[in-house]
DNA sequence: TGAAATGTTGGGGCG
DNA sequence: ACGCCCCAACATTTC
């Protein structure tokens, strides 16, 4: 008997760990472990998503997927005994706790006599392939991707489908709802709608991105209310998806911008995984240390508002509320919601990572902290201090009809285009036309862009 | 994976 | 016909 410990691999198709394993009698793991993560535990709308997603793999398993919670190492152990299995394997996880935690388990269990195995389900490179001619890793996007990925030898094949034949042996486990993954008050009802979590509806997740989005990816990217991006982050995070099945079937369609640029977007992925495994500090520590003195606000009320999407700015709101309603935020707006908190209202950007890590369905420690680092300037291929984006001409580029910002934002839907990201600047009888009393149906904005612009450009500017 | 300020050019109105 | 001004359109520089 062999046991696949499940992890962020929850998936039958291309597990490289599971195929490894499946010509034995396979008991399939999973152990929420809590204890290890500290700090880094799931966000709320992760374990939502991470419900679901074990619901679906489990009814994939024929309702042979153990559950456990608590301490993985001691779990484990326990297992083994337990069961008599003869090896364990796994795909390898990137955060750094896992890392410490999974090198001790790994020399356990093999002291124990078991045969471990440990494997590339997540990444397409692993971190330590991907150096620089000095075998130091590389700390700028372009270089990374183009010398350091691109001219490794490709991405591996998918694997063959595999039969499992799964192990009947009784174990004392817990059940999925033991997890307590969802919330006590169940504001997750409004996630459902937006998302088919689990192993299929990745795939037809992709099938749909391959139809609808990739053609025009490369401009359309840019404009929220396009359905042009693939949405698939939070299925790769959990591995309900390997991104080797996402480069291959895109590389399929043929070798175009799109598909470059696409394939370049997965090479962002592969960079803040290279970043978080070299940088292990990267979650809270600045990579450039003279932002250590940067003199952040701390002002709760400008945190809650940006928080809520009220902050009077109609495109940062509507991505705000995109975020608490669906889980998932365009990429874009991402940007824009991000440069708005730590450069106008000059908040922390640890702040704002907290916040998407508990929000976010595809929140993603690499990923994020990367990302945060990388809109405050004090990442490694960060955007420059001066790169200050104004969410009002970002509204007028990139949402110009005003379809995204009017749906997540529904109280401005009768303004008309030439006032709705600057609602403030309407004349009076344009806004009661609109049924819009600003300061009580809509917030006024809660900073002034001009002069928080310079602000930001004086403060940024003495480090 | 900006934006604003500043510089340059060229056409048209007009005295 | 000419010079002058205005200003849009685009390019370059600066933050």
């Amino acid at each position: 008997m062999h046991i696949h410990w499940f992890r962020q691999d929850l998936r039958l198709a291309d597990n490289p760990a599971l195929f490894h394993g499946h010509q034995d009698k396979i008991l399939p793991v999973f152990i929420l472990d809590d204890i290890n993560s500290e700090q880094f535990k799931n966000g709320a709308a992760s374990r939502w998503w991470l419900h679901h997603s074990l619901k679906s793999l489990n009814e994939s398993l024929h309702g042979k997927l153990r559950f456990f919670k608590g301490d993985a190492r001691k779990i484990l152990l326990e297992l083994l005994w337990q069961t008599g299995a003869k090896s364990i394997a796994w795909n390898r996880c990137y955060e750094p706790w896992r890392i410490n935690r999974d090198k001790e388990i790994k020399a356990e269990l093999r002291q124990q006599g078991a045969e471990v195995s440990t494997h590339n389900g997540s990444l397409l490179f692993e971190p330590w392939e991907v150096r620089k001619n000095d075998d130091s890793p590389y700390k700028v996007f372009t270089p990374f991707y183009r010398r350091g990925c691109l001219e490794l030898p490709p991405p591996r094949e998918l694997l063959p489908k595999i039969d499992i034949k799964l192990a009947t042996v009784e174990v004392e486990s817990e059940s999925l709802d033991d997890l307590e993954l969802l919330p006590k008050i169940r504001w997750d009802k409004q996630l459902q709608p937006h998302w088919n979590i689990g192993e299929a509806g990745a795939l037809q997740q992709l099938q749909e991105f391959l139809d609808n989005g990739l053609s025009n990816y490369k401009e359309g990217r840019d404009f929220p209310a396009n359905p042009n991006v693939s949405r698939l982050s939070p299925y790769l995070h959990f591995g309900e998806i390997s991104p080797n099945q996402v480069w291959n079937a895109v590389r399929k369609r043929g070798d175009d911008k799109n598909v470059d640029h696409f394939c370049s977007e997965l090479g962002w992925r592969e960079f803040s995984y290279n970043l978080l495994y070299h940088f292990p500090e990267l979650p809270y520590k600045n990579l450039q240390p003279k932002f250590n003195a940067f003199p952040w606000q701390n002002d709760n009320v400008v945190i809650t508002a940006w928080k809520r999407g009220q902050t009077g700015y109609p495109i940062v709101d509507a991505g705000m509320r995109q975020l608490w309603q669906t889980g998932y935020m365009h990429n874009r707006v991402r940007m824009i919601v991000g440069s708005f908190l730590v450069k106008n209202l000059l908040i922390d950007w640890r702040e704002g990572e907290r916040w998407f890590w508990d929000c976010l369905v595809d929140a993603d420690l690499a990923n994020n902290s990367a990302s945060w680092q990388w809109v405050a300037g004090c990442g490694a291929d960060a955007a420059p201090y001066f790169r200050v984006f104004n969410p009002i001409l970002q509204g007028q580029k990139f949402d110009k009809n005003g379809e995204y910002t009017r749906h997540f934002v529904p109280e401005l839907a009768n303004l008309p285009d030439k006032y709705l990201f600057c609602p403030w600047e309407a004349p009076t009888e344009v806004l009661s036309k609109a049924g819009i009393r600003l300061g009580e149906d809509y917030p006024q904005p809660i900073v002034d862009i001009k002069e928080s612009r310079e602000r930001a450009l004086a403060a940024f500017s003495c480090l």
